[in-house]
DNA sequence: TCAATATGTTGAATTAAATCCACAATACAT
DNA sequence: ATGTATTGTGGATTTAATTCAACATATTGA
């Protein structure tokens, strides 16, 4: 990568704990699979080094590693419900009858974190 | 990165999917709270081309972006379950009495994916 | 116990992820 | 309708993610 960003080199606590039990619970499964890391890394073809990132909550390994050992654990369809409109109440509630394509400046709720 | 790995330079169709379903969700997400790209980035300190990477759901952006952006805008929680143990049925099944902390290759169940 | 093997660790090399810039296109608010 | 702001896109640059090798450690199964 060129510049790491700061949610990568140094991820909020927050964010940081949640890879790192994601972590955690991959390798629990795959334990109870009976897979050896290399297995997990041959299904997905990547090598038992960044498996065993993954297992460790790394920040940096991409996306797709993390989803394709779900996938490998036949675990993917728990992904589907990340950021699921149909159940986010807060969403629902911020949103106003139309809902825009764009967000504009001037309407913004919170402008300043 | 070195050499990309497969699942990150051309991952199966089921892994592609719920990346991209998630980057929509994520925008949706962020329209309904009227945040900007640029906001969302601020946030997690990155670019405002990686979130848009993010929404299109790439998979070779890290994890971390990914949970950083569910971060940005408080549905971080929601990733607490995936492949949760408790949720595991099939793998407590498969589980025996004793958990191993290590796959020994003659117990292994399916050999050969 | 002992052999076999799964996993951990370190360092070096490679390449693409993330950034930035500049401009284009599009949607928004007035 | 017009101006403004958000978002999209392509290219160039930088650097860290991934791989690999080799060895150490730890756990398993017999």
């Amino acid at each position: 990568m060129g510049n790491r960003s700061r949610i990568t080199e140094s991820p909020p606590a927050a964010v940081e704990n949640a890879l790192r039990q994601f972590g955690r619970n991959l390798r629990t499964a795959r334990l109870r699979r009976r897979l050896r890391i290399q297995d997990v890394a041959d299904r997905i073809g990547a090598s038992r080094f960044t498996v065993a990132n993954l297992e460790k909550g790394k920040p940096g390994a991409s996306a797709a590693a993390y989803f394709g050992a779900l996938w490998a654990l036949g675990l993917l369809n728990q992904a589907d419900n990340l950021a699921d409109p149909d159940r986010d109440e807060e969403g629902k509630v911020l949103e106003s009858a139309r809902s825009p394509r764009r967000a504009s400046r001037q309407r913004r709720l919170d402008n300043d974190f």
